[in-house]
DNA sequence: TATTGTTATACTCTATAACTATA
DNA sequence: TATAGTTATAGAGTATAACAATA
């Protein structure tokens, strides 16, 4: 589920604006890779695949259990969109790619998310620079570049 | 799963930074959540239930089916977390509740969840002003109130 | 007949534990 | 013995369809 938008608390407005904003992407999200008979997590995987990646790899880059991974891919798999590849060297290892059809399905999918693109459109170029260096901030990354506070 | 960070095709700095907020902001919601034994959708719903609220505007407001929700409440209510009182004039409707103990374990969910406080800890007053503006027309809303283009 | 909410069912995500094959 | 990945299993979220109770 969705974090749904609504009131919570005792939230400041730039809480609530967060939050309202998280929930905008990621509803949007999940219905770009719905409306392409995926989940998000399914979204998500395919489009880490832009090159060879072993399954090892792509557990650790999304932070969860090997064993999810595996059932993701299977289903990945199982539609085509994405293939197991023995490992060179380590006959242990498996590597994962895209197929073609995965490939133009994230393109799809890519294009139907117009979430962030959108959010961006509404902001004058100016304004772009700056939200990216307070998020970035935000987050905790400090001063992210050049001419970072000259708004 | 949350959507995990990491490089995704041809995205600009904006789209990039954007996609780190929702992920890391996702992330402690869920991490602060499982602390208290509870899943994303419950400390959700926990948390909305600020006043009793029937079943059916619980769905509206979630956005998503009926039947779901019944069984996120059935799950609290087994939690001892929320309970089911008849509607006054309606015998159809169902009003759901937040127990004391329910209200109690939602205080300690907002506490745990630091992500948005720290975010806005990381900004000067003004700057926090400024991101509130900026994500509030990147979602759409256009401006939001008073000195929103002053810095 | 229409509405409110539940139940039955099926699919997916997720983690833990046990396992296989290989190093 | 350690590592890469899978399988078995269980709990939770989600939606669709069918249903009961009430309006």
């Amino acid at each position: 589920m969705a974090i749904p938008s609504g009131p919570a608390s005792a939230w400041t407005d730039a809480e609530r604006v967060m939050f309202d904003f998280v929930d905008a992407y990621d509803r949007a999200y999940e219905t770009a890779a719905g409306q392409l008979g995926l989940s998000k997590a399914q979204a998500c995987v395919l489009g880490r695949l832009t090159s060879r990646t072993a399954m090892g790899d792509l557990t650790a880059e999304l932070g969860c259990d090997a064993s999810n991974v595996t059932q993701i891919v299977t289903r990945l798999e199982a539609k085509g969109l994405v293939q197991r590849e023995q490992h060179p060297h380590d006959r242990r290892s498996r590597q994962i790619v895209r197929t073609p059809k995965g490939s133009q399905v994230y393109t799809r999918f890519e294009r139907s998310f117009e979430f962030p693109r959108a959010a961006i459109a509404h902001l004058t170029s100016r304004e772009q620079k700056h939200l990216s260096t307070l998020l970035h901030k935000a987050i905790g990354g400090g001063i992210t570049g050049p001419g970072a506070f000259d708004a």
